[in-house]
DNA sequence: TATTATATGAGAATTATTCTCATTTGTCAA
DNA sequence: TTGACAAATGAGAATAATTCTCATATAATA
């Protein structure tokens, strides 16, 4: 990574901490810039064995509860999973996910049509809404060709 | 559950079974009755707990491997969670959720408009599309009054 | 620079899932 | 009907995922 986008990345991010009253700790800009960008929508687990030859001595505890903490804030979410371990997607924006209900793989996908889908107003009454996503359940080409 | 109702079922979990190479047993007949119809996207644990009163002898194990292997079988649904324990659906008809960020609670509904969505053509042909769903996430009413 | 609320790390506890293996039981063919 | 046999079950242990507790450390603020 470069030197600029890495400084680029820790100014937004520490942004989002001091709009959100969180503390900017070593820890969280480390699993912040683990997690920016990527989409592998990975558990907290694979975060932490990402980070850990870089910086040992984070925990796990730490991962996890930074991540939950990050979502509670609304730096990410928490997406769908078939069970299994809770996975986590920095990408903020509105897209939609291809979900391989063998292997758990998720790509995102942009689609206009998708995104203007409209809630059916009984709904907007009785809920708050948070998002709205089409998830397409598919077999991945390598889970076929198993 | 009147007679008629419960003779039908089990007829229709028979032929279930039966097209798909699976044993018939009481223990299936008990777990299938517990979940057809429902709509509360039961867990194992839930499933397991709703019959032990009245089937003591079932086991967690065997409630947990019957739902694998019927969801392996498409006699019912693995569906979305934000972790926690997996999630099963009997309702095999093409519907959408409406699904609580908080408490996990999920509504199924109906609408035609999102059953028509159509899959973008270039991911027909590198996955094998299994099914597709419309999942909008919200807080709940009770969440929000708490 | 001192104070304080928050964050961290370690270890244990809890919850969810899967595995192993001995025993039982549906199913099918004779 | 009755074996034979593959499949299913139950019990217990193992593993995986998550959460809790609490002592210590540290970022933010005045």
């Amino acid at each position: 990574m470069q030197k600029e986008t890495s400084t680029y990345l820790n100014e937004v991010f520490i942004q989002h901490c001091r709009e959100r009253g969180l503390k900017v700790t070593p820890q969280r800009i480390t699993i912040y810039k683990a997690l920016a960008g990527s989409t592998d929508h990975p558990t907290a687990d694979f975060v932490y064995r990402n980070i850990h030859k870089e910086h040992p001595n984070i925990s796990f505890e730490t991962v996890n509860r930074t991540l939950l903490k990050f979502a509670e804030t609304g730096i990410l979410d928490v997406i769908e999973s078939f069970s299994g371990a809770r996975r986590f997607d920095p990408n903020l924006d509105s897209h939609h996910h291809i979900h391989c209900v063998q292997c758990g793989m998720i790509v995102d996908f942009k689609d206009e049509q998708f995104n203007n889908i409209q809630i059916p107003k009984q709904f907007k009454r009785e809920y708050k809404v948070v998002s709205k996503r089409v998830v397409i359940n598919v077999i991945c080409e390598l889970c076929q060709s198993k």
